[in-house]
DNA sequence: TATAATGGTTACAAATATATAACTATTGTT
DNA sequence: AACAATAGTTATATATTTGTAACCATTATA
């Protein structure tokens, strides 16, 4: 019973995946030369506050040799800064400048321009009914996946 | 007053797109030698029936000499067969094998299977909540995404 | 028939992502 | 003090993705 329901689930995500990743990452890349994975970890700190490395690579399941390309990158470009740990001098941490924040909510408006694009070919219910499912969505995904 | 549900919906989409690619993406390459392109190309031959090479292109916003690369993957692993076109000799349409199709399916069990170790902190009330919003959501984004 | 346009492949280069091991510095433990 | 464990980096190799140009076969058009 719930088995069906979560199999039906699987398959909606699995469905909506490979349309969020070509109208997401696919547009970001003519728009800025910040990377895919740059954007997750932009995302990531805008989100969840000043992270250190270790935690950046547990958020987005990545390893941390390639948090520190992506980190390096970032710095280079302005967008975040490393504050040392005053608590404990190994941990490095990360956390968004003004320039990142910026550049990250303007490149955010520039895909729902994107995206607006296609979204007037929606009525006033449909709009309602998309914002409140990807409300509900983002909610629930955030609740159980965004953990360790 | 749209433009501001828009961005919403913006927002929304850009903070689901990280979770997913980390839930779906990410687990697949321990599970599969299937590449997330391949992926993406499997998923629209289950979803839309044999495609051209040049559809399968514009379904996933990737250039054709990458679908040639990926299609002969899925090809050594009998995933999925080329057929000549009867009309236009040019044409080379691409189909799921059974093979492909059964393994496809067994994947996203898999995939759900790790999901549901996530969705079972989740009541009845929310599944079918996260049921009814992933839906909703896949019937819009497909209307108004998956075009052309 | 000559020409342009289309569908697909091949070849190549560069960027990005993934994975592993080795290494330094620091901390925690005995 | 000796040791193991942790945080992060460096180095290296490989896989995947992205992008471009050139090419062949076929079709459409003038």
């Amino acid at each position: 019973m719930t088995k069906l329901k979560v199999d039906l689930i699987a398959d909606n995500l699995m469905a909506i995946h490979p349309l969020l990743y070509k109208s997401i990452s696919k547009p970001l890349r003519s728009k800025t030369s910040i990377t895919p994975g740059g954007m997750f970890v932009m995302d990531s700190l805008k989100r969840r506050g000043m992270l250190s490395m270790s935690d950046i690579g547990k958020c987005l399941s990545m390893p941390k040799p390639h948090i520190t390309v992506i980190v390096d990158k970032l710095i280079d470009e302005g967008y975040v800064v490393r504050h040392n740990d005053s608590n404990d001098r190994r941990i490095i941490n990360i956390s968004l400048t003004d320039k990142g924040l910026i550049d990250f909510e303007d490149i955010k408006k520039s895909l729902s321009e994107t995206l607006k694009s296609k979204l007037v070919l929606l009525n006033d219910q449909e709009l309602e009914q998309l914002s409140e499912a990807s409300q509900k969505m983002k909610e629930i995904l955030i609740s159980i996946l965004s953990r360790e």
